[in-house]
DNA sequence: CGTTCCTTTCGACGATCGTCGTACGATCAT
DNA sequence: ATGATCGTACGACGATCGTCGAAAGGAACG
């Protein structure tokens, strides 16, 4: 039997994604900044957004976006990588996720609320 | 000195309004709800949408839609109209409307959460 | 006038949210 | 093995949210 060591990743499919949750994955500065910052620079390691909140907090909002089906992460040695599921929400909710980011402001990334 | 009678339905301007506010007014069943059937139908009395919630509840989806610049409401005698931003959002945050409205469900209205 | 209709305001309630510090785990380098 | 690094899990905290009922205020109409 497969037992692994640290817990599954799970993601929602395709079928399963909610608008509702993913308008309020995104209706938040500090996960819209994730997200912009994916959609520029493509995957990158949980560490590395330019987001100013503690480490526990940041865990909290991957995972908001993780089960709303925005984002998607995997394992590889020490990091976790994450990516945009731009091509998911694409399928599912045509023109939303790019209508919102190009209007999503530059300035999010340091906003301390 | 002027003195309303009622309080004045005081509507951000278009300048003001916030990306993730709009988000945030969205990402509620009910709200999103109120702002299809405004797409649909245009402009209609508070009491005229189809769901299921109690007056003073649909009050406060109100004022979130409003405060957030998503819907613009006038009083005429007995009851007050609401209508849908849909030509300041599309100046503001072009495309985003038309999107998540493009990607709500159906049966949305008569959910129950 | 009084009544009815439409909507709001005002608490109140449980639930969820965003935040953090601490502790833990898993990996990699020394 | 020891330590450092990266990220999570677990409470905990105040704040906000969505909901409702009760009460009240205008407007229209008898």
């Amino acid at each position: 039997m497969t037992s692994p060591r640290r817990p599954l990743l799970v993601h929602p499919s395709v079928a399963d994604l909610r608008l509702v949750a993913v308008l309020n994955a995104l209706a938040d500065p500090t996960r819209l900044t994730i997200v912009a910052t994916l959609r520029e620079g493509g995957e990158r390691p949980c560490g590395t957004f330019p987001v100013s909140v503690a480490p526990s907090t940041l865990t909290h909002h991957f995972r908001v976006l993780r089960e709303a089906g925005v984002i998607s992460q995997r394992e590889q040695g020490k990091q976790r990588w994450t990516d945009l599921r731009h091509q998911d929400l694409e399928a599912r909710f045509p023109g939303v996720l790019d209508a919102v980011l190009a209007s999503a402001p530059e300035g999010l990334a340091v906003s301390r609320r």
